[in-house]
DNA sequence: GATTAGGGTTTG
């Protein structure tokens, strides 16, 4: 309490509040009662009066009120002061930009976010790039206030000279009733729940571990009580000095993120005391693969505060009592309870892991998280032209074609439905579409062939070794098995390609597993020949492979003595050799797409990119199967409302399609996959 | 005692 002249003790301000901010009595004066109250702060004798941000004069140096449209939270500047950027906007909608300094970083606007009330003093206005701008002049000082309607209009200052008055009361309800109509409401703060890739987001949360990680970059651990509905990386430890409590961060799991931030940011990380309470702007949240070469391996969020202050980039300790803070310790205050609770099923030991990931494991509360994830997330990403913008369904069906859409919607419905109908072949070179041959035509053909006599001039020659079985009871059939030889000599069984002539598909079958890679043949004129197209040309494990009979040129079997090695027999090597164009296995399915605006079909053709399933092998591999099955039920699932589907993201490309007077668009996913969590 | 930054995302 200052006072001057007559009197002492709390005055009552003109609104009748008692007010315990310095007053002065100028002694003798006009009003009635021969006093004339006026405010007085450390800093300024003039009383003060506020100048709306539409009256607002070059070169002079005013008081202004606003609601805060931007801000960037006080950051040390090159100089020697801490800057601050503010935009404030006012009732006359007029917006003002102020660049503030102090030496002192408590003296800048305690701003938390945008909404807040901000009332500054000793601001000068001046002129940069032809629009007029609020910069602080000498004796400069700021009060801050939230802006949410109907809560307690007190002053968020640590500076105790600066007065707040009935007036600045006054002007602060005024902004507020006015912000609530006019400025649109603050976004609403970032749960790591709600973190959606490819997006920036002030956090609220608390620090629980860091570490340095070299000069430039910074790790923070910390959480806000949700989990993430993607899994999150992990950034190594290993070898950085840490702090904080390691013992309960792994026991909260994932409930913890990792965050590195970089450059000017580390110097403020590095004073942050582990327990505090943060709000970190403009936070990147990324979905990466873990090994960025790789467009199939396991995405991962990952959390980046980027070097420099552009968007309000930077963190801010938030004080205890903070309203958000309340909330915060509230939230995480249940978590600890329910995490707790299943703490033997979720604790993880300080282990190569803290490199790795945490695993999905068995506890309910995982598996609930797995869940929720599934639902709410979407199933299914881009893994390419990630930048572009979603658009409607209902949209794309009013436009022509060629064209490329990133789609947000569910799958309503598929076809077909038999999952082994979904596996066909299709010829790289000329597109034509078939099925797989059954077990049954297969052997009809492999018959066949069985009905030629083996010649036995073209047994054992340069190329392979060659044994004849004569069957018992069936016509005296003659089984011959060539052992291609590498550079004339034998090889083990395991890298061994046989030709097989007379013999029956069972028959192949078991040799498959025995050698390396079968090739049916029979003899010819000259030489060994392939079979008919429409057998295999070469078996390898249970996988058929098959070439095109319209595209293939046959070659004489002796070019298999061309190929360099002579141990793998890849299948597209071989069937180059022998002049075949091999078919591609692929998932050839119809999805039906609704996101609410509109429905709409589109293929898949995919031969493993969408399903991270390799069409080639589902046929004979019941793992797959049972994996390609869970997906579906996953992406589409029965028994259960549309709403509750779990969203796609698919690109989409439009093409046109004529045949005869008929014309119309259709639609074909490409550059998508399946997330890995739902595999 | 002037300077700092002057809103408009890294490419880790």
């Amino acid at each position: 309490m200052r006072l001057l002249g007559a009197g002492s003790g709390t005055l009552v301000g003109p609104d009748g509040n008692s007010c315990r901010t310095s007053w002065i009595f100028k002694g003798l004066g006009k009003s009635a009662r021969g006093f004339s109250i006026e405010v007085m702060s450390s800093t300024m004798v003039a009383p003060c009066t506020y100048t709306p941000l539409n009256l607002l004069k070059e070169g002079t140096v005013v008081n202004v009120c606003g609601v805060v449209k931007f801000f960037k939270p006080p950051y040390l500047s090159k100089g020697t002061d801490y800057c601050s950027v503010v935009t404030i906007v006012d009732q006359t909608n007029v917006k003002l930009t102020c660049v503030l300094f102090s030496r002192n970083y408590e003296a800048l606007p305690i701003i938390y976010k945008v909404g807040d009330i901000v009332c500054f003093r000793g601001l000068k206005i001046q002129i940069y790039k032809n629009e007029l701008q609020g910069i602080s002049n000498y004796g400069f000082a700021s009060l801050t206030f939230d802006g949410a309607l109907g809560s307690p209009v007190k002053l968020r200052s640590s500076n105790k000279n600066v007065n707040f008055t009935s007036q600045d009361h006054n002007m602060v309800e005024a902004l507020r009733a006015w912000a609530s109509t006019h400025v649109p409401a603050s976004s609403t703060l970032l749960q790591l729940s709600d973190a959606q890739p490819m997006q920036y987001y002030d956090l609220t949360c608390q620090l629980l571990g860091k570490a340095e990680v070299d000069g430039v970059s910074f790790l923070l651990k910390v959480w806000d009580g949700t989990r993430t509905k993607f899994p999150s990386w992990r950034v190594c430890i290993q070898d950085l000095a840490f702090e904080g409590d390691l013992s309960h961060i792994l026991r909260l799991q994932n409930l913890v993120i990792d965050i590195v931030v970089y450059d000017n940011h580390v110097q403020v990380a590095k004073s942050l005391k582990i327990g505090s309470f943060l709000r970190i702007y403009s936070l990147h949240i990324k979905l990466q693969p873990v090994n960025s070469e790789s467009t199939t391996s396991l995405l991962r969020l990952e959390f980046h505060l980027h070097g420099g202050t552009s968007y309000g980039r930077g963190i801010r300790v938030l004080p205890e009592g903070n309203s958000d803070v309340n909330k915060l310790k509230e939230a995480l205050a249940c978590v600890d309870l329910a995490a707790s609770q299943t703490s033997d099923d979720t604790y993880q030991s300080e282990n190569e892991d803290n490199c790795s990931l945490p695993s999905s494991c068995g506890s309910d509360l995982v598996s609930l998280y797995e869940v929720e994830r599934c639902q709410q997330l979407c199933a299914t990403v881009l893994t390419e032209h990630r930048y572009l913008e979603n658009t409607p369904l209902c949209a794309i069906l009013k436009q022509g074609a060629p064209r490329q859409y990133r789609i947000r919607a569910k799958l309503r419905s598929y076809k077909p439905r038999r999952l082994f109908q979904c596996v066909k072949l299709v010829c790289p070179k000329c597109h034509l579409l078939q099925e797989v041959p059954s077990d049954e035509n297969v052997d009809k053909i492999l018959q066949v062939a069985a009905t030629k006599a083996p010649e036995s001039k073209l047994q054992g020659t340069s190329l392979y070794d060659s044994e004849i079985w004569t069957t018992e009871g069936q016509g005296g059939r003659q089984v011959v098995i060539h052992f291609v030889k590498n550079d004339g000599i034998l090889p083990l069984s395991s890298e061994c390609l046989i030709l097989i002539e007379g013999g029956r598909l069972c028959e192949i079958s078991k040799l498959s597993s025995m050698f390396h890679s079968v090739i049916p043949v029979r003899s010819g004129p000259e030489d060994l020949e392939l079979l008919d197209l429409a057998a295999p040309f070469l078996i390898r494990g249970k996988v058929c492979h098959y070439g095109c009979k319209q595209c293939s040129k046959l070659k004489p079997i002796q070019n298999l003595s061309t190929i360099p090695n002579k141990r793998l027999w890849i299948p597209s090597s071989v069937a180059e050799v022998l002049g075949i164009v091999p078919l591609q296995y692929v998932f050839v399915m119809t999805f039906t797409f609704d996101d609410g605006t509109g429905v709409l079909e589109a293929y898949l053709k995919d031969s493993e990119k969408f399903f991270q399933i390799p069409a080639s092998e589902i046929l004979t591999d019941d793992d797959l199967q049972r994996n390609l099955e869970r997906i579906m039920n996953v992406i589409c699932p029965s028994g259960i409302k549309i709403d509750a589907y779990p969203w796609l993201e698919c690109l989409l490309k439009s093409y046109n399609v004529r045949s005869g007077m008929e014309h119309r668009i259709c639609y074909q996913i490409s550059d998508t996959m399946v997330v890995e969590d739902i595999i």
